[in-house]
DNA sequence: GATGAATGAGATTTCATTCAT
DNA sequence: GATGAATGAAATCTCATTCAT
């Protein structure tokens, strides 16, 4: 069934026939700009001199503000990393399980689309100036960890895990997470895996009971 | 004397208690602004108007560029967390202690200077953007991340602390501290003395040998 | 065929109850927004937007320019108001009466037609700025008013009317059903037919002789 | 007593030692601009090119938008029509000797400042669009006219003038006036002094009682 | 020393128009 | 015929920096 859910998910454009493929590339292009520079300095002359657009011009055209884009950016991140992470979590039982197979997911991403994660994380950190779009954003990823840690708790009264602030273990995960993948992008040669059996061996010490 | 004084210019540093309060006002203002809404987005027109400056010449007459002004905060944000760390981190010889002090005293700082921390973490997520004055705050940091990374091979060589990528654990580790500080500025009703006391026992459970 | 399909060109006007719906469409919302918003904020997008049409590129298509547009739009709302004014002005002898029914007539297309004079007059009152397109609509009302000021002098002439600059005095009138009509559209609650009476007791008072 | 007055008022600009000289050139060009092309078409690369300015970034340093300098804009017509105004119609006592003053006042304007009226009329017809700033025009102006409302029910109930709409009848002296400010622009050879004499004959004859 | 003013580059966005299908 | 896409110019506004006094 895992199978089925992966397949469906693999054809997403078919699906969103009113996206034209400029709109796609666009989206995929400011995605690299952003992981590349940061949110603030990806500015729509750079993505268009990356996406060899030949002016800012076609991007308003498509995207009715910077903040229609990105909110669209974080929609297809989200998308794309919850297709990934979502079942690869689901199929283990036990939250220590899940927890490993959660960071390795997350770390799977930095191979599969190297900048996904790391867009989200520099629209995340600059998500407290920009407009209501961005507020946007910073609400949605609290309500996705506010989810999490309600599973860490629940893994706590099972006894699974030892006592501690569930809300923050979440937030230094992510943090840790949104390190590694930045990390890759400036130094390429770095191992992920090796990284990715690290953070397992350190937040499974860091959760587990006994 | 002139000849005095630029052999002393040499030796910028020695100045420091001698510039204009000026300077002083405009790198403490700048820091405020930094950690308020990031760094990209501090222009010289945002710090005027904090420091209550009729104009953005005042901070161009005082500093050449803003990579100058950028380098004044990061070695003033660094020359307060290092005095305020290093003592307390070498008051102790056992590592897990040392690590425990080093977290507590990174989160005092919260207290002491609520925008510093934050600064340099928004100053160095921008740093790979920007031309050689920030490549340079990178640069540094990881020297300094690099030492810390040394020590911790010295406490796995004595056996005080189990095998890992001590360099991995020092980056998380200082992911883990600056998500704490940027939180607390969006949050102040954030219970940073809590979070130190989580911060120690994940890393104290992550590190330690048994 | 062909030949005569040409030569019929020739007079486009003949051709008008052939023209596309699509064409009648876009000038009918055209003269909305145009008396909505002022002429020179009546973007393409904007009448596009407001007919429900997809792309700016169908007006295009369909009007080789604005100027194109306009001169159709300014040619529309003359059709409609002469042909509703004139004969209700024909149908009387005295020049009073005819003024009269001239005021009348003009606020009764406030109901009939609400957007067309106030398109008309908005417009002509940014008609210097255009080029040729717009300066022939100034040219064209200008010769309007001349005609009808050659009638006042006529009047004067035969008594009817006391000595006063006909010129003037025409468009003194036009400007303040200009008024009326605009600010109906702003005031949807304004009694069009007591300002009429308004209208028409003013300049029967300023006009006739005694 | 006018003359002290006057002169007072000659010297604005040592009263107003805020504004600078720019501020007060680029006041007055956009005045200018405004009344030549209407304000939706007078963007500030014109104003900068009439004012022979090197940039339009001068009159964003000077005016935080174009609204600010709308305001300005506006608040200067107003100063200045009201000044020249207000103690010519105070000088008389008969409501009829006040009207014509008024006109007479107005109309003088277009030789002491050709633009100031027009540009106003501009601004005012623009003022359903725009923003907020102009909004307050429309709000601003409004009042003025609803003031002058009372004054004529006023003089209708002294029985000095006949029953009518006074809202309307102000409604209708202004844009009796813009219309003669507007087209002196485009006809510089218009007798305004001539107008003048025709509006206030039209207004007297439809004002006054008997 | 100090600063208000100016500058030109570059940001996002809207514009009328053209093009390829 | 018809239209979604593209285009480049121009709009307002912000930026770091420079200049004249």
């Amino acid at each position: 069934m895992q199978a089925n859910n992966s397949s469906i998910k693999q054809k997403p454009r078919e699906l969103t026939f009113l996206e034209s493929a400029r709109r796609v590339q666009i989206i995929e292009t400011a995605i690299e700009v952003i992981a590349d520079i940061g949110y603030p300095n990806a500015s729509f002359a750079k993505i268009a001199q990356r996406a060899k657009l030949s002016s800012t011009g076609i991007i308003s055209y498509h995207f009715s503000s910077k903040a229609e884009l990105t909110r669209e950016v974080v929609a297809e991140v989200m998308r794309v990393a919850e297709g990934h992470v979502r079942p690869r979590v689901n199929a283990f039982t036990t939250h220590s399980d899940r927890l490993r197979a959660f960071i390795e997911a997350n770390l799977e991403l930095t191979v599969l689309y190297p900048n996904h994660l790391p867009a989200l994380a520099q629209i995340y950190s600059d998500s407290r100036e920009g407009g209501d779009a961005l507020r946007s954003v910073a609400t949605q990823m609290q309500g996705i960890m506010a989810f999490q840690a309600e599973r860490m708790r629940e893994a706590q009264r099972l006894g699974e895990f030892r006592e501690f602030d569930a809300q923050l273990m979440v937030t230094v995960i992510r943090s840790a997470i949104d390190t590694v993948v930045l990390r890759k992008i400036r130094e390429p040669e770095l191992d992920v895996a090796a990284c990715a059996r690290e953070l397992v061996a350190i937040f499974d010490l860091a959760t587990r009971k006994r």
